[in-house]
DNA sequence: TGCTGGCACTCGTCTGTCTGGAGTGCCAAG
DNA sequence: CTTGGCACTCCAGACAGACGAGTGCCAGCA
């Protein structure tokens, strides 16, 4: 009984501070949200909340300010995720079917999500390790020169140059052409680095005229690296750095660490990689971060990709003090469009 | 005589506030500057310099600040720019010569620049209108599905689908491409567009069975139109944002409207746009610019490109209190490396 | 004519003090 | 277990005074 109205005063704090920016006392507290007792109830129920570490007073004689702890306990029992309005998820609708392709999705999904949640965006780019071979396209640029071109399920394309040795007549570019496409068509990445390798015969065996063993080895080699490239695993897209203008002046959270991480995508990376694999929101609150001088944001994240294969993630980043019903919703109603328009496509 | 000395006072006044962002005094001046003569004398050459509007007074009985008109005629006629040192210009070189493409050379330029000038560096990727058509490669992924993709001289790969009406045969497709590289080899884009749409048979006039015109001039749409694509046009690279922590918080700039401008890359586009398309580093000082709102930063820019047909800009946006010489300085140099180095590449 | 020293004046910044008010903790009573 | 009352704490803002950096101006000097 008194336990369920801790839990409600620790909520009703929570939104309050997210709210006013301001730590919240009894009074206050009372008077905004129907608590039927008074504030002096409310401040026996406080120094309990303190006691257990939930809140916390910046001094002596001023209000309460929620701890991670608190937060943690608010977003893991206290809240429920707010339901997107019809409206807000036509206009999500609306703005990702416009998308003409691949990277078009990741930037407006980018500058959606920093609109709807007021806070800094951040957008993975679908990574190549769950998505198959559409096509993979060899063209001879000059006699020794080779374009090889490789076409994946996700839409994404790579290309790479490869300079031979000696020239490649025809009848070899021909044959080296529907070897590597028969190796590695519809193949998923992982299997169709195997694939290739195994479609290059082994040194010192009896060579048929037609094969250029060594521009097959350089195109295949070119092939492979470009399948497991991590750079392109790496790429990241960010939106609303002006957001932290907002967030910046009105406490004394320094900015410039934030500022910096969005620059060092691998940080980034780090935050984002910690979010569940399955459809779940994850959030991850001050202190809990790998990164101390992160220690006043919280990161939401979420993976999403077609078929609810999770092969990317994209969140926010913000202050701990943020409105997490509501970011999460956005989160979560973004990666799922963002996954039902990469499954059509 | 007095003119001359007016001018090194001026020049005083700009470098010491630079340093140390600080409104500086009369006596402050004499002290730290070698300029032999007293105080009086220099503060009334200071009365002459705000009467003349190049310095002005924050409030009565501060010291003086340069005004945009101050910091113009010093950056005009008062400072030489900074040569770079040879350990400078090794790391530049170093740096820069670790690019593996076009991609990353401009990553790599504009982390560089942000590092070396401490302020947000835009380097705009080369435009495609410059450079010449490569080389042109059709493949057929489905019988009615082709992959145009289009390689640049700047190393630049554009890669686009066509979904065909009806099936295209082996023949057809041999002759379209053909046609299709013939046309547009060896062009600059300008000129590779019209070449191409001249390849295009006018509708009614005899049909060579081979010709399948419908699906040639749906590719030719595709190419022209990704030559005149102005998304590529309008790429940018942007770092170093962190280094807007610094001076926000030195003075009552407001950071934001920059951080949004940040964002928002026609507005940056536009503010380098000006620079002048020679070699030469513009700048461009406060009030000078198109944006109230960035009334109080300044932008640095230069054109680089191959062959000093500068065909993209790079530079750098900071507060109107900056160190011009060293930065034009290390805006010239990376441009004059990165130029170099598409030469090569 | 131009430089210089001196002097009175302005005004922002810093420091210390004071006060109002919001908020707390504790206690005794219901 | 809740409530009203009360003493206490401490921040925020206002106010005043001292300080000092810097200025403008003037008279004297080269």
């Amino acid at each position: 009984m008194q336990e369920e109205r801790r839990l409600a005063v620790l909520r009703a704090i929570v939104e309050d501070y997210v709210a006013t920016e301001e730590p919240v006392g009894s009074k206050a507290l009372v008077e905004r949200h129907g608590l039927g007792v008074s504030p002096a109830t409310v401040r026996n129920d406080m120094a309990a909340l303190e006691e257990e570490g939930f809140i916390t007073q910046p001094h002596t004689s001023a209000g309460r300010v929620p701890t991670d702890k608190g937060y943690r306990l608010f977003v893991d029992r206290l809240s429920t995720v707010k339901p997107m309005s019809v409206a807000e998820k036509r206009a999500i609708a609306t703005i990702l079917d416009g998308a003409v392709d691949l990277d078009d999705v990741v930037q407006r999904s980018v500058r959606l999500l920093a609109q709807l949640t007021r806070q800094v965006a951040v957008v993975q780019y679908p990574t190549l390790s769950r998505s198959t071979v559409r096509h993979v396209e060899v063209v001879a640029l000059t006699p020794t020169r080779l374009l090889v071109v490789l076409i994946l399920s996700t839409g994404r394309v790579e290309q790479r140059l490869v300079d031979l040795e000696s020239e490649l007549s025809d009848e070899s570019l021909m044959d080296l052409r529907t070897r590597v496409g028969r190796a590695a068509s519809g193949e998923i990445i992982a299997d169709a680095s195997t694939a290739l390798r195994d479609a290059v015969p082994p040194s010192g065996s009896p060579l048929d005229p037609l094969v250029d063993a060594r521009a097959l080895a350089a195109v295949v080699d070119t092939l492979v690296e470009a399948m497991s490239d991590h750079r392109s695993d790496e790429r990241l897209a960010v939106g609303g750095a002006s957001n932290l203008a907002r967030f910046g002046d009105s406490f004394d959270v320094d900015v410039r660490p934030l500022l910096e991480a969005l620059e060092e995508h691998v940080i980034l990376l780090k935050l984002l990689g910690e979010a569940a694999a399955d459809g779940a929101v994850t959030v991850r609150i001050g202190h809990e971060g790998p990164y101390q001088e992160l220690s006043s944001t919280s990161v939401v994240a979420t993976g999403y990709g077609p078929r609810d294969e999770a092969f990317a993630r994209l969140g926010i980043v913000g202050p701990t003090r943020m409105d997490y019903p509501g970011t999460m919703a956005s989160v979560r109603a973004v990666a799922r469009y963002v996954s039902r328009i990469l499954d059509e496509g």
